[in-house]
DNA sequence: TTATTTATTGAAAGCGCTGTCAAATGTCGA
DNA sequence: TCGACATTTGACAGCGCTTTCAATAAATAA
C-alpha cells in the first residue's frame, strides 16, 4: 500500500536511480527531470522507507538517551536540552529509562538491543564494575552522563559538582558561621553522592572543621524520605545550630517542612541548603539556596558530543565538564 | 564488520533460514539444531539487524509521543508513565516535541517524517482547523491526547477537565461562599482552557453569578506573566474578597507569590487555587487547593490505545476519558 | 514393498533503497 | 565530420532479513 520509490519512477518516467538521486541531491540530475521527479513526490505524498534506506546507510539519525529514571525535573531538563538540540541537528531522540527491577546487564542490554540506533547518551548513577565493563564493551558511540568514566574509553559529560559543592560549604562556613554541617545523600554507591562527599570532607578538613559520622546520611533523593529523617533529627539539629546540606532540593523541601512542622524557623533556627537548582528551588519558603546545575546543558551537551562523534570516529575521547554555580537565596539565612 | 545471521549460519553449519527460524521461534527446529545455532549466536554476539527486519516486517516496535513542549512536569509525567508501559509491552519510545517557531503543519510532518514509527501519540494544546485536516490524513496508527477530537476518527485520551473545573468552582462558591472568581487560563484556543471556561460560565450560571469579562485573563501558562498581573491586580482582588483561579499549578504559584510580595495573605485575604497538581502544588506555601490530573496515566493509556490498534486495525475509534479530582488544601481557606 | 504423510532443512525471491557502472546523449575543438 | 569528453540516465547488484516453496529424510499406512 505505501507508496514507493518505483512508484514515483513510474509515475515521473525515471528510473528509481534518477528519483534516488533527486532525494539525496547528490549528483546534479537535470533540472527538467528533477522538477517532474519532485512533482511526482508531491503527489504521491511519497516517503522514503527509513529501514531500506538506514539497510544501506546503516544510519538512523536516532540517538539514544538512557536514563535512571524520568522523575522529576532533573531528567525532565536534560530530556528538554537533548531534544531540543536533536532536533536541531536532524536526529530523532528515543528516551529509555532504567526502571528499578534493572541490573547493570539489563542497562546494557537496554542499550545495546536499539542496534538501530546511530548513539547512545547513558546516564547511569550507580555504576558498578560489571556495568562498566560492560559498558567497555559498547561499539556503538557513546556518550556517558554524570558518572565515573575513570578508564573508560568512551566521551563523557560531567558536572563539576567538587566545586559547587565547595563553594556551598565554605559559604555555609566563612559566610554563615556555621560549625556543624550534617550531610544528607543518595545512596553511597551513588556517583554524585561520592563527590560531594569528597567536597564535603576536603572542605571541612581545610576548615579546620571534624565530620562526625552521625552527621552523615544516605538517603534516597526521595521529599518523603528526607522529611521523615527530618522529623527525627531536625530539633537536634537546630539545638547545636547546624546547617543542612541536603544532596538535592527535593530531600532539602523535605527537611524544611519538617522543621516547619515542628515549629522551627529555617533559616532562622536552622540553615538547609539543596542542589540542582529545580524549579523546586524557588518555590519553598524559604526558596532554596542551592547549587545551580545546567541540566538542560547536559542534555544538549551530550548530543553534541555524540554528533561528533559520528561525523569523525577517530577523534580521541572528549570529556566535556559542566560547571555548577552557588545559588544564595534564603533558606541558608543571609549572607554577609 | 557487524556479525551478520549469515555469519551465524555459517558457524553452525546450517542456512539462514534455519537461523532466522530459531530467531523468530516459529515452525520448530530440531532441538539439536536450535541448540546449535543458539550457541552460535551467543559466541559471536549476534543481533539481527533491525533495518533488514523492519524492511521485512513493517514493523520497527518504535512508538513516538510528540508533545508541545517538554518543558514542566506536567509534560515530564506524561513521558514517564509512556516509557514504562511502552517498555512492558516491548516498544521503544521516541520523544519529540514541537518547538516555538513549529505551526501546523511542522507538526503534522514531525509526526509523519517518522515512517519508521508503528504509532505516535500526539498532544497539540492548540488545534486549528489546518492541523486538524492535516491530522486526519495521516495513516500511521495515532492516538490524540487531551484535544479537541470532535470528528477525528482517531483514538484518544482526555480528560475530563470540565468536571474537574466545575468541582473546583462548586467547592469555592459553596463551600468557601466566594461571590467572585477570577479565571486565569491560557491562550483562548487553548483546549484546556476553553473546556475549562465552559465549566466556569455553566457553573457560575448554576450559582447565579454573573461574569465581568474583566475577570477573565488570558496568560500563557507561566509563573512569571502570572507574577506580572498578580502584581498589578492582587490588590484590587482581595478587595471584594475574590478567588483566584489559575488554569495550571505554575500560574498558581506566581499569583500567591505576587500577592505575599505585597502583604496580602493567602488564603486568608485571597484564595488562590490551582490546576493539575504537580508536585509545585505540594511545595508552595500555602499548598496549593488544585485538580489532579492523571498525567502518568495519560502516558500510560496513550500507548495501550496504541497498542492495541496495532493488535487490531479494525476496532473501531475509542475515546478514554480520565477523570480529574478536587484537591482541597491550603490556598483556598479552610473548607467546611 | 510401495505410496503417503510428517518433520526438518535449504534455495531463492523479494522488502525499498543506494551506489556502481556503463550506456546514451550532447558539446566542442580540430 | 569525427573523436574526446562531460552530462545525464538506467540496469542491476547488493544491504540483512523473512518467508514461501521445494527437497530430502524419516516414519507410517496400504
Amino acid at each position: 500500500m505505501p507508496v514507493s520509490i518505483e512508484d514515483v519512477a513510474k509515475k515521473a518516467d525515471v528510473s528509481i536511480s534518477t528519483v534516488s538521486r533527486v532525494l539525496n541531491r547528490r549528483n546534479i540530475v537535470n533540472e527538467k527531470t528533477r522538477k517532474r521527479v519532485e512533482i511526482a513526490i508531491d503527489e504521491l505524498g511519497y516517503r522514503p522507507n527509513v529501514f531500506a534506506r538506514g539497510l544501506m546507510l546503516r544510519r538512523s539519525n536516532i540517538l539514544a538517551l538512557v536514563l535512571p529514571d524520568l522523575h522529576g525535573e532533573f531528567y525532565s531538563e536534560i530530556i528538554r536540552g537533548a531534544n531540543l538540540r536533536a532536533r536541531e541537528l536532524g536526529y530523532q531522540l528515543m528516551i529509555s529509562s532504567v526502571v528499578a527491577s534493572d541490573d547493570g546487564s539489563t542497562v546494557l542490554s537496554a542499550v545495546t538491543d536499539h542496534s538501530l540506533v546511530d548513539g547512545i547518551a547513558v546516564m547511569i548513577s550507580e555504576v558498578d564494575s560489571q556495568t562498566r565493563t560492560d559498558l567497555a564493551k559498547v561499539k556503538t558511540p557513546l556518550v556517558i552522563l554524570d558518572s565515573d568514566v575513570e578508564g573508560v574509553k568512551h566521551d563523557s559529560v560531567v558536572i563539576d559538582q567538587r566545586q559547587g559543592a565547595a563553594a556551598m560549604f565554605r559559604h555555609l562556613i566563612y559566610n554563615q558561621g556555621t560549625k556543624r554541617i550534617v550531610f544528607v545523600g543518595g545512596l553511597v554507591t551513588n556517583f554524585d553522592t561520592i563527590e560531594r562527599l569528597a567536597a564535603f570532607h576536603s572542605t571541612m578538613d581545610e576548615a579546620n572543621i571534624p565530620i562526625s559520622s552521625n552527621d552523615i546520611f544516605h538517603l534516597d533523593y526521595n521529599y518523603q524520605t528526607a522529611f521523615e529523617l527530618g522529623s527525627k533529627q531536625v530539633r537536634e539539629w537546630a539545638r547545636s545550630r547546624a546547617s543542612v546540606f541536603a544532596a538535592n532540593d527535593e530531600m532539602a523541601a523535605g527537611i524544611i517542612d519538617a522543621a516547619i512542622e515542628l515549629g522551627i524557623s529555617v533559616p532562622d533556627q536552622l540553615a538547609v541548603v539543596g542542589f540542582d537548582d529545580t524549579r523546586i528551588a524557588q518555590m519553598t519558603r524559604p526558596r532554596l539556596t542551592t547549587v545551580h546545575v545546567p541540566m538542560s546543558s547536559m542534555g544538549s551537551s551530550a548530543v553534541d558530543l555524540l554528533c561528533q562523534r559520528l561525523d569523525d570516529p577517530q577523534r580521541p575521547p572528549t570529556k566535556l565538564t559542566l560547571q555548577s554555580e552557588l545559588v544564595v537565596r534564603e533558606s541558608c539565612g543571609s549572607d554577609f
